[in-house]
DNA sequence: ATAATAGTGTCTCTCAGACACTATGAG
DNA sequence: CTCATAGTGTCTGAGAGACACTATTAT
């Protein structure tokens, strides 16, 4: 295992950012225009390289900052932050056509954002319905740059197995939120209904997986509904079960 | 967003393999004892360097080849191949004091083999109890070179819940097992003991999962005990529990 | 015989999925 | 009033956990 510079093959690397949220019950992805070649005028994810003496985590929440004002945080703390953690690595030799690069793909889970801010050196900045992007229900138009459309169809699954057996679905939510809102929430990243009844008994059942805040809200129309914050049992034991599967 | 290599800061990438195996009740990992500087004579995960024009898959095969002699298959395939899949990916800017490494690492789950043959460039090779090696139940003795105490405790966490709902236990069995031999995975791995008949009635009443082959043996005593293959179902549904979840 | 493991059966309790039903707002 | 959503109750069937029990080998 030698050391020596000469020795080793040098390579890129950058992040790549998978940005989820729900919008009119639809799960839509965060894509940005390229503005130079290649791909130039096509969608692809967000992201960059990580600079010198910058983490992985780091340059990911670095970027998504510069592309959306949105605050990442790892894991624990409550405030309005978005979900971020590593999705995984893509490195064929021939996915960049330039030079090799490796690109660490982060996943990033956050709530409805008013408008993307296309900040940073991106031309423009759309949230899409994943479903568009992946060409399962509906035309399939513009595909992504790179091989995007591989990160993000891994980076729809982990959000939807992942809210099976955790609190993470929360993470698509505001900081207040009532039960609907989190059904609709699983409605949308499973693209299936669910049973209001039998949803409120699982996730109100479950001990510390939501904590009552107090108030009620009508923005949904209706009755007023409960208003809850995301409890601190990020497990969610025995799972939320996905229909037909 | 400028590709001028002159722009770009330039890294080495690695891969890492978290090889595991049942041996003996107990989960163990693959080990190589370093030869050079820094963590001379530390143990370490095996591991090198992502070739210029390899993909890190393939750079993660060929290590495991050239440690064990092992081959591996991505998924699918039925001969007596390791299970490999991609873990994570470590690239803190101080985990290697000489320079800026990424590490990719890779999950390998293989069936108990003879002896590491400590092919390659590796000084030794041993197969060590994940317990002692991350310090949880026994002498908290030599620690891993580098961060790789951290990517085995994450690959052995991955190992861990992956049986719970996947067939992935199998892989670390040869071709034909008995129930019998494949609870004790489970156990091992899980480190509880589990109730071998509701296993039994689980295992096989689960339509997929094992395939009988028609033999039987009687390699652990007591009455002879059916073989079987893995089944094709990839998913268990509903998942394996795991006690005091 | 004993000891070991393999395999089946049976009971209970939890819980998911399927409803019906009531509660409280907006129009 | 109607219509929307919120929230509770009730039944049923699947299945996990906790056993007892029998079967088949080695010693």
């Amino acid at each position: 295992m030698p050391y020596d510079p000469s020795e080793y093959p040098p390579f890129a690397v950058t992040v790549d950012l998978v940005v989820l949220t729900v919008r009119q019950h639809a799960l839509c992805a965060l894509t940005v225009r390229r503005g130079e070649e290649p791909f130039r005028g096509q969608w692809a994810l967000p992201g960059g390289f990580v600079r010198a003496d910058e983490d992985l985590a780091t340059a990911a929440a670095r970027e998504l900052a510069e592309e959306t004002g949105l605050l990442a945080h790892d894991s624990g703390s409550r405030h309005a932050g978005a979900h971020l953690e590593q999705l995984a690595t893509y490195g064929d030799p021939s996915r960049d056509p330039r030079m090799r690069v490796v690109s660490v793909a982060y996943l990033v889970l956050a709530p409805d954002l008013p408008a993307p801010t296309a900040g940073g050196d991106a031309g423009g900045a759309q949230w899409a319905p994943v479903g568009r992007l992946l060409g399962t229900g509906g035309p399939a138009g513009e595909r992504l740059a790179f091989d995007h459309a591989t990160i993000l169809a891994d980076g729809v699954e982990r959000a939807r197995s992942k809210i099976e057996y955790s609190s993470l679905a929360a993470a698509f939510c505001p900081v207040e939120f009532t039960v609907g809102e989190l059904r609709r929430v699983y409605e949308a990243v499973w693209g299936v209904p669910l049973d209001p009844r039998n949803f409120h008994r699982k996730v109100t059942g479950t001990p510390g997986f939501l904590v009552p805040v107090g108030g009620t809200t009508t923005r949904q129309g209706g009755r007023p509904a409960q208003l809850f914050r995301a409890g601190g049992a990020s497990a969610l034991n025995p799972p939320m079960l996905r229909p037909e599967g």
